[in-house]
DNA sequence: CATACACATAACTCGTTGGTTATTGATCAG
DNA sequence: CTGATCAATAACCAACGAGTTATGTGTATG
C-alpha cells in the first residue's frame, strides 16, 4: 500500500506511455485504433503500454461490440500527489522558514 | 523546459534512486558514504544514482575534503507536479464542459 | 614521500523492457 | 457461412539500465 508509487512512476516513467495517458486525459474515451493512429509504435505496442497503465490503475477498459474503449483514471495519479508533497513536507519541516521553501519551489 | 518531466520520471523510476532521494529529503545533507551505509547496493552503484539524479537537478553536491556531501533539492519536483495537475485539469476540464453541455440541453 | 581513504569512472555482465511480426479470438457485414 | 476488422497474445530480438569488480583521481595523514 505504501508502495503504490512504486508501480505509478514505473508505469509512468515511458514516454510513449505518458503521450497515451496524456491523450487519454485530453481528450478522453479512445479506442486501441485511434490511439496506435496518433502513436508512433505498432497495435500490439500500444496494447501492450494500455495493458500496464490499467495494472497501475491509470485507465479503465470497456467493450464495445469489437473495439475496446480506454478511459484515463487521473485519480490514480493521488499516490504519486501524496509522494511528492510529503517529499517536501520532510524537506519543509527541516527549514522552519515557509517562505524559503515557496522561493526554493519558484525558481 | 516542457519536457523536464521526461527526465524527472526517468529519474526517479528506479527504486534505489527514489530511496536515496527519499533520504535525503528527510535526513538532509549526506555524504556518499553514509548514503552508501544505508543503501543495499555498492558505493559504485549509488555514485552513479546520485549522477543520475543530479543530472535530473533533484540533488546538489558540495565538496569537503575528500568527501562529498549530497542534498536533496525537492524544487525540482515541480515539472512533476505542474505535470500531474495539468492531467486532473484536462480531467477537470472536460467534466466542466460536459457540465456546460448538460445545462444548455436543460434550458 | 608514502599510505590510507573517499569518491568517481571504466569495463563488463545480465535481466528487463520496449519494439517488432505473426497469430488467435471475437465480432460485425455481406 | 465467409471474409474482414479490432484488439489481445505469442514468440522473438535488440537495446538499455542497474548491478558488479577493478581502477583512477584527489585529499588527508604519518
Amino acid at each position: 500500500m505504501s508502495k503504490s508509487h512504486e508501480i505509478l512512476f514505473r508505469a509512468l516513467a515511458d514516454p510513449t506511455r505518458r503521450a497515451i495517458f496524456e491523450r487519454l486525459c485530453q481528450d478522453g474515451d479512445q479506442t486501441v485504433a485511434a490511439l496506435t493512429a496518433r502513436a508512433k509504435v505498432s497495435q500490439p505496442a500500444v496494447s501492450k503500454h494500455l495493458g500496464v497503465l490499467k495494472q497501475a490503475g491509470l485507465v479503465r477498459d470497456r467493450h464495445e461490440g469489437r473495439q475496446t474503449h480506454y478511459t484515463a483514471q487521473p485519480g490514480a495519479l493521488a499516490p504519486l500527489v501524496d509522494w511528492t508533497s510529503r517529499m517536501a513536507g520532510f524537506w519543509q519541516s527541516r527549514f522552519d522558514d515557509l517562505e524559503d521553501l515557496l522561493k526554493r519551489m519558484d525558481q
